[in-house]
DNA sequence: TTAACAAATGAACAATTATTCATATGTTCA
DNA sequence: TGAACATATGAATAATTGTTCATTTGTTAA
């Protein structure tokens, strides 16, 4: 949180950038939303319950049995994909069902494989 | 891991809909790769760091004077953001300049954008 | 109402991880 | 070469977090 000696001193910097950079930057808020948002999607468990979820609304013991986990654990996830408005629920009866909240899921996802299939490639590569 | 008592019974899960999950979802080496790109997404230091970037390259230190961070804190972070091919770099004398590795890490910033501004929306009406 | 079941939740534990501090590497210029 | 500086890295610590286990809540049907 400080710097002191470590870092260059006033002749290295290069304001304009530093200038640049802050005009285009989010706010601090939006930035913290950001990371917490990301951080969501950031968990294999999670991320696998997103996935079952891209063909359609199911229940919690549907993923569970889908996912191999428990219903605890999977209701744990699920709460946190709730909080975070990556998912919605329905109850019908006993069951909830849980779908994914909005199509711009999809767009991240969707994004994040194209990064992911364009990583593989260049570590093929490794130049 | 295991499925047993607390899990509902063979009457209850809705066979039609796991299998349909089954074969929209990606593999799980895909989906374990999704999840670690958007963990390194997951931070607000590293969050901050990419939006510092979104303007144009950057030096390690114009960007730990920006962000208030330690020469050694930015420097393990953009570690991970290498290693994860968000950001690549450019050598130029002593200093080392970072930037985005390729556009689409734009798309996942602008998708993640699109998502908070609509989540603050719904946490307005909270209906 | 009671039994049976699906889902949610709290506390505890284990594992992961961001930061700090100290030091090492690599580059430039005298 | 040696001094100064920018960046990288290893080890240790503190904080965060995913899972498990036990229990509770909420729903249906007898």
């Amino acid at each position: 949180m400080k710097n002191d000696s470590m870092v260059c001193d006033e002749f290295c910097p290069h304001p304009q950038m530093i200038h640049a950079a802050q005009d285009i930057m989010p706010t601090q808020k939006e930035m913290s939303a950001l990371a917490d948002t990301f951080k969501i999607f950031g968990d294999v468990s999670r991320m696998k319950i997103i996935c079952a979820l891209l063909g359609g609304e199911m229940c919690v013991c549907d993923i569970s049995l889908l996912l191999g986990m428990t219903q605890s654990a999977v209701s744990h996830q699920l709460r946190l994909l709730r909080n975070a408005f990556l998912v919605k629920t329905r109850r019908e009866g006993k069951s909830v069902f849980y779908s994914l909240d909005d199509d711009h899921i999809y767009s991240i996802i969707n994004q994040g494989l194209v990064h992911i299939r364009h990583t593989s490639k260049e570590e093929n590569h490794h130049d």
